[in-house]
DNA sequence: CTGAATCCGGTGCGATACTG
DNA sequence: CAGTATCGCACCGGATTCAG
């Protein structure tokens, strides 16, 4: 297979194997975060990504790292110290995260209108539906 | 909030939001996939996403077209026929998405080793420790 | 401070069968 | 062809506790 190819059907299979991974929120997160500021210490990451559990970012830093994404070093000190960063490949990745941040950023209200757009227009036909229900009853 | 800021921990709760829709791979398929082909049916879509059940492919059409990034047109025909394509936002985001779509195409490849590398070397960390516990049971 | 380990409820998702 | 409905279970992910 030809690694620049992504014509038609394409690559499902890498697709599917990369998007398993870093198409999970907390790595994206993660890369993002690191990204910008560099080397974070796992609290600071913490910190900084509203919302993530204890659990869930050990765990995404754990397969970043085992993706040869994410640097782990640990400094035998104490209180014990580990900070994080990109590796290279990370870097690379970097790139398109950061596309998809802004394009995020940009289009989250359109988005929600669409939203709000739609669940209206579902209303309607729902009690356009339950009307009929009642008329068919007599 | 500032469309335009996107520094620091920036709008996270935008971030979340929108990468769990377009974060889902099945999301990133079907936008690469009408992005390529411009216009697909139902069953076009299925045949080509490798692995997505009648269901999930189902759900995540309806979300997209739901967040406006996807249209649906019904041709009131027997059989039935149902045609899927982006919206202008839709392309809009097709951008970030090839860009991750070339990225996995690239690096696939090198993150696939880098978890031969990572196992290996937990597997004789394992191994290891097994030998110390045997040597300290005497 | 940086984790690992355990418990456990919610639900994502596949499989299957049915409808228009 | 293009869905909807239902069931069942694996797994995600939060809370808590313990360890180095």
């Amino acid at each position: 297979m030809s690694l620049t190819d992504t014509s038609q059907h394409a690559n499902c299979s890498a697709m599917s194997d990369v998007l398993n991974r870093i198409g999970d929120k907390w790595s994206v997160m993660v890369v993002g975060m690191l990204g910008r500021n560099g080397t974070l210490r796992f609290n600071e990451l913490k910190r900084m990504i509203n919302g993530v559990s204890q659990r869930m970012l050990t765990l995404t830093l754990r397969n970043l790292e085992r993706d040869g994404l994410v640097n782990r070093v640990i400094y035998p000190e104490v209180p014990p110290r580990v900070e994080y960063s990109l590796t290279e490949l990370g870097k690379t990745l970097q790139q398109p995260i950061s596309a998809l941040w802004d394009w995020s950023a940009e289009n989250h209200t359109a988005i929600i209108d669409a939203r709000t757009i739609y669940d209206a227009r579902e209303n309607a036909i729902a009690a356009q539906e339950t009307r009929k229900i009642a008329y068919a009853r007599g």
